[in-house]
DNA sequence: CATGAATGAGGTTTCATTCAT
DNA sequence: AATGAATGAAACCTCATTCAT
């Protein structure tokens, strides 16, 4: 992503962002966005609070762009991931994998993104476009599905539904191995999952 | 449950705390706790700042009825409605059911009842009895999987990551309802998800 | 005091009255004027809030009589005795026991008076007519060690810094019997005090 | 007691205390501690009222703080000067000369330092520390007072009572003096005192 | 007369944001 | 660029007082 080239300025803001970044995510992970403080995130950074806002206009804005930076990561490894498998079933197991693996690689911003599905249904959440990627994401899963259907790879179901159940069942594993309630390893619980899927699914 | 021979005060003071509880779960609902402010909730139930605090001690013992009001009555009418239902998959059935006819009588309390599973994993968050209830009903699902299982019922699973699962996709079912997303009847939901389910589970 | 020919409103009325006097003063005396509340009054009386606005017009009310009843007995008992006792002599005598010995019989009062003491430097404290009569009093007493000075009964002194020196050590005691450091009768420290003063003042 | 080598921030630091602390002991002397508000102090210091707390965490402890302060240097200087005096009669005039002087050039002080001998009474008040300070200074009187009458300096006496008499009749003399009740100077009165004490307690 | 539920002004405290250094 | 002292709006909560019953 990054390439030659910068400036010496934009070097050291690139490096102060990441930095600050990477104190929300510990600290909005902690408290969720309302009881934490810029100062405990200054603090984390082993930042000033007044150099926080030469990087960020608000706090909301630092809790955002902690957010994004992690759900387009997210969203993109998942996208190219089922790009690169082959057939539904590929598609499906790369869904599910590659959900579950980031969990063990970013506790801090997993869990700051459980937390906004919580504020999907407050309008006037810190996040509207949260609530817009969501929607591509099980819009895409829905699409997949259907075409998936059509071709004879699956059986006929009610694609948006069950878009949104592969989501949040998925989303249900990741939070449970968050709290620290699964006694299994990522492998198991994708294979569990994926086996659970597909004979739902499945056309047999 | 009411029954006569309460006196005067009693009858007040139950419909001034339903009163305010209604105006809570509203406000909380479209403003999460920490944007809801006791003002609002006050001028929700056509009633002073004041007398909230006659029935209740504090703004988070008001969120906390609300909560707890509601979460015992699902978790009470769940519960019910699996154990008179016979066999396994009428459990299931009564399960997904219930859950999803919940919703619509009781969009208010479940966008609290959303929020509070994202702070699930914020160990200082408001409430520590939510995570063990949900703990409870995971622990009690699992536990009819496993039996359904050892009885030949369903197949041999990971009963944990199963019911996980299965409680997941439910709760995003709702959530998908609750934000206006589906453009399916309740009953259609039930069965598409009964059916994902038991194809998922089923020993066939 | 009383005498006969009370409407049966007006029996009622000085028995609610004092009744909440004697509560107030317990109160009062517990916690001081800021942090006594009117509802703890009120239970302390066994009445209801809303009567003991049918008798005062408000707690500053209420305190002010709590406090202006016992001073005025106080004021009264001790003219009284020092104008029955013969020469200076006995008339310092009454001044000191009349005002120990009240002390035994009327703790919760005396911890109000205390209070109001630390308060007399409050040009916008609750009470001006407190200091006033603080000031009759010595005024009276200066009036007093003046005449017999005159009269050489004892020897000459700047008759107002005595007077003060004489009520407040007699305060001094006071207090020292209400917070139970005195290990001494009150005899025994009406005498001390007695003799301390007869020869500070005395033309010996 | 100040001297060099502090940093910028040390020196800021002690500059808005001292700064707080005295606009604190101003409105504390004018309405005592429950009538002041905050904000009165944050403006009297010329400050706002969030400034206060990043120095002190309580209107408490700013009442304290303004307190204590002047506790300390009050018994500190009285101490002292009792030690540099010779015999007991010098030290006798010590303590009330120092303390009268004192008051001179802390009126603000000597109000709140009153007012919370009002509150000695009240176990739940602002500060136990200050009875216990008070208790102190007490004793070590009675302990002079008693020493001084072992060694024939003085006449027996009940000291502990004579103890309290002084310190209070010496109090008493202050708050005339704060009142502006006082048309003598501050040596008129130490010499009137010392006079009366010492007649009083001497073993002519 | 007595009650006690209701009120709402007012107090303390927090904390996101600013800006002079 | 970085700092952190200062700000003040806004929140929660208390409690003296009122008034319909």
């Amino acid at each position: 992503m990054a390439f030659a080239g910068k400036t010496k300025h934009e070097v050291l803001s690139e490096f102060r962002t990441a930095e600050i970044l990477e104190a929300a995510r510990k600290v909005f992970a902690e408290k969720g966005f309302s009881e934490a403080t810029v100062d405990e995130i200054a603090e984390a950074a082993g930042l000033a609070k007044g150099t926080l806002y030469l990087y960020f206009p608000s706090k909301k804005e630092i809790y955002l762009a902690a957010l994004k930076n992690g759900v387009a990561e997210l969203a993109e490894a998942t996208r190219m991931n089922m790009e690169a498998a082959g057939g539904i079933r590929g598609k499906v197991h790369a869904f599910i994998q590659t959900r579950l693996e980031h969990v063990e690689r970013n506790r801090d911003f997993f869990k700051i993104y459980h937390a906004e599905f919580g504020n999907l249904t407050h309008p006037l959440s810190v996040n509207e476009s949260f609530r817009k990627l969501y929607r591509q994401q099980l819009d895409a899963l829905e699409a997949i599905l259907e075409k998936a259907a059509e071709g004879g790879e699956i059986r006929k179901t009610p694609a948006g539904a069950i878009a949104s159940a592969l989501y949040e069942m998925t989303r249900g594993l990741m939070l449970r191995r968050l709290l620290g309630w699964s006694g299994t390893t990522v492998e198991e619980d994708v294979e569990t999952l994926n086996e659970f899927v597909w004979r739902g699914i499945g056309n047999s």
